[in-house]
DNA sequence: CATAGTCGTGAAATCGATTTCAGAAATCGA
DNA sequence: TCGATTTCTGAAATCGATTTCACGACTATG
């Protein structure tokens, strides 16, 4: 490859004033240096050029699994905002593994401008000293008090679940089941404590036996599902906290052959890819995840532009999709003796 | 953010001995110098020792739409690779524009130690110049002869589309109609030529006003099988020739309510996240792309490895994936005037 | 016409890690 | 014990672009 003292050379000029006329500024051999150029092919170093800046023009983005849909979109936002500044995404997997993660983020930190991180479902709250890293950070889907220089986005998890609760309600359901994600996880919290409470606040606590934490996974999805659907009394109504739990338990429903909605009703979190081709297409509470990613390298952007700027929280809405998923319960609603409400 | 001088200082002792012990040779002070680098929490600066070593440790992976999950599974299979050896990769998304993958191609090529490029549809050739930019390169899903240092990964187009073609012939359907993508991008030609090739040889040349060549995309699957719907003549069977335009298909089939496939067979090439959740679940041409990915990395390590190795060109197998989609055909073969065959 | 101010220029310092080089120290064999 | 080899060490050169600095040339203004 050729560098820029060989087109100075052939230029006849010294390599300063190729930088310069490079960086847009007015030079005498202007003519002469773009033809150097392009005779040689000249493409400058960017190693050598992000060493002496100081800017890597690259940010690291690590999403626990990219062939998640959902990530893919966010991963596409995220990307549509830094293509306009001609800053690369550098992204990394971590394969939903907290160690391997606290790894790439070491690593990224010495490669990039900055960080927008994915936590994995199980965040080890011990590696949660992302602010050390030296390299501002964004978190997606999950807050974090400390550190100086950590923004974020979330969607509004308790507003979600609070509308699939209302949703399932206001259709007549009493025997509402949850299949929530992990406690340990944000969005897995405020989910399953949302839609718990609202179910509360409108005098229909969920049974106990009608409430499954599991993990984020299809098979866990599934499972639950299973576990669900053999109690002595089984739901009419599951609410699925997340995409892939939703797919798992859309699975063993097929398996079953058991029949959406007429003889129970879903709603999940998060849009799945070909929903509406699903028969029925699926009721759903969905977010704006393009614009989450987007936010979410805006803020970055910002971050980079001013690094002591203040710690900003974004947190955006969720709406609710009805579609074919969710109807009236077929059974009549049960009298049940430990059941207070009404 | 600490430099090695820092630590060097601090242990005592001078950077190159600091850079000898992280690089794993013999140095005396090597416990104070481990300390220091805890102390001070050091990462190296990967522009320096990038600059210096004239490697990036990094990958170029252009791909034409992130969301589409079939590009997301190839990158992650790619990811996988090189996070074995600490190269990381840097994603960008060619929005399938012609142009603007050339400039990331030229962008890329000074930032990293080696690209893999999953061309855009519409490819323009007169930038098939990707030889030029002085990396190592390997194509995906498309093959070019020119240029010392390309590789290249395919599937077999042409026994994907056969084995469809055959498949339908097998069940007993004589109007069968293809959804091709464009001729001017290589999976577009080679499916398109295979299948109607095959019929051909199996004594079914299909009508000509059973073929449309459309765009690879769902809007482009979605108005072709209206119109194949629309023909005096409507096919029993279709061919869809990738996933996309197969989305596009069945939505139109769902919006009509055409059954499927008491009505009409579906095959479509490459399966969908969903696939087999749908009702019924779709009869596809599948193949491997995770190892897609993994090859095309491997690929491109070995080239990294032996930069003037022979050009090697590898063709991935497919395999039909029979499911509900597909059927006899209800409708009785019509005898037609200016068919010749049997 | 003289002086202040602007502008373009190239030499050289710089970014931070690696690597070469030459010298010092330690180890080895005889 | 001495010379020869190996091992370790730090100073300095290096990677390639950017930027500071000082200087000369030019323009503008009174």
């Amino acid at each position: 490859m050729a560098t820029m003292r060989e087109v100075a050379r052939r230029a006849g000029v010294s390599p300063a004033s190729v930088s310069r006329h490079m960086s847009g500024g007015k030079v005498g051999g202007a003519a002469r240096i773009d033809a150097a150029i392009k005779e040689l092919n000249y493409r400058p170093n960017q190693l050598a050029r992000g060493l002496r800046s100081g800017r890597h023009s690259c940010v690291g983005v690590i999403v626990p699994d990219i062939t998640n849909p959902l990530f893919a979109e966010l991963v596409d936002g995220i990307e549509s905002v830094f293509a306009a500044d001609n800053i690369r995404v550098l992204l990394a997997n971590s394969k939903e593994d907290p160690v391997r993660e606290a790894a790439l983020v070491a690593d990224l930190a010495s490669r990039t401008d900055g960080l927008i991180l994915i936590p994995p479902i199980e965040t080890d709250p011990v590696l949660d000293q992302r602010a050390l890293v030296g390299v501002p950070v964004v978190l997606v889907d999950r807050v974090l008090n400390t550190g100086a220089n950590v923004d974020s986005v979330v969607v509004d998890n308790r507003h979600g679940a609070q509308l699939a609760a209302k949703h399932l309600i206001s259709l007549g359901h009493t025997e509402i089941a949850v299949i929530s994600g992990p406690l340990s996880s944000f969005p897995g919290r405020e989910r399953h404590e949302a839609f718990l409470q609202t179910l509360s606040d409108f005098g229909q606590p969920a049974r106990p036996e009608h409430v499954r934490l599991s993990d984020f996974r299809a098979k866990g999805g599934n499972k639950s599902m299973a576990s669900l659907l053999d109690e002595q009394i089984p739901p009419t109504a599951v609410f699925c906290a997340n995409n892939l739990m939703t797919i798992g338990a859309l699975r063993l429903l097929k398996d079953r052959g058991v029949v959406i909605p007429d003889e129970v009703s879903i709603v999940g979190f998060d849009d799945l890819d070909l929903s509406e081709l699903l028969n029925p297409p699926l009721t759903v509470i969905n977010r704006a995840t393009f614009t989450l990613g987007s936010s979410a390298a805006d803020l970055l952007r910002a971050r980079l532009a001013t690094p002591d700027r203040e710690q900003h929280h974004l947190t955006l809405p969720v709406e609710l999709v009805v579609r074919g998923s969710t109807t009236k319960p077929a059974r009549k609603p049960l009298k049940h003796p430990n059941r207070n409400s009404e």
